[in-house]
DNA sequence: CTTGACATCTTACAAACGTAGGATATCATG
DNA sequence: CATGATATCCTACGTTTGTAAGATGTCAAG
């Protein structure tokens, strides 16, 4: 596990768009972004170009306009991310942020049975 | 909602840490951190002063020593940085990070068992 | 060809973070 | 009472982060 340095925040939010779209120009990041998120065209390549610094992306230039992808797997980095998290708000435990999402956010009725079905799947492969 | 400012990722760790003592000193702070987590006293006295600062702890005084306690309601700021998380990282949508939880962190089956029973409950208080 | 529009590359810059050092007061103990 | 341990208060300081400006290149349209 080559240690990259961590994404920040706002850079992680451009590489969850990065990897929704599988590669992605500056412009395309910067379109997919909610309507609510007004950042300058130079701000999204910024961090474009930090996460590619950091390890996350490659960028292959095409024409004048570079489009980048991703360089690790998004498990992976969700995997880290939300360690870290629970490490430091739920002490490692995954539970209680998994009771937190149910209880707090209010799940529909048909997440409800999507999440009865993973909740069987995991039991299924339980060893 | 007083809009206060976004507690950093290491300030988390002292709050939850905080919350979990119901009060604590700078001490008790450090001490309950695991082991391999070592930061200097004044470090921590740094974290929890701009906690304070930033409207989530109080403190009072006994002595010589500083007490700190919980200013805001856990729940809350869990529910605030769960939020952020899941809106960055996630494009909003719960689930994902729920899905990721049971099946990346592997639960044990007294942990699935109590998911379950956690479910029927949300579905119960369901509209 | 000139002029926008759109790109990149480089540089900036204040605020927040992580982490602690120094100065100084106080309390227990030899 | 001198001394070490422990506290607080205030200050510091390199790094990251969030956000973008400036300089410069290029392509397409009039």
């Amino acid at each position: 596990m080559a240690k990259r340095a961590t994404a920040s925040r706002a850079e992680l939010e451009m590489a969850r768009i990065v990897w929704e779209l599988g590669g992605a120009t500056v412009r395309q990041v910067l379109e997919a972004l909610p309507a609510e998120r007004r950042l300058d065209y130079k701000t999204v390549q910024t961090y474009l170009r930090r996460l590619e610094a950091k390890g996350y992306l490659t960028s292959k230039r095409d024409g004048r306009t570079s489009v980048f992808r991703p360089r690790v797997r998004p498990a992976q980095v969700i995997r880290e991310t939300v360690t870290d998290l629970v490490d430091r708000l739920f002490d490692g435990e995954a539970l209680p942020l998994v009771e937190h999402l149910i209880t707090d956010r209010k799940l529909t009725s048909d997440e409800i049975d999507k999440l009865r079905q993973l909740i069987d799947d995991a039991e299924e492969s339980r060893s």
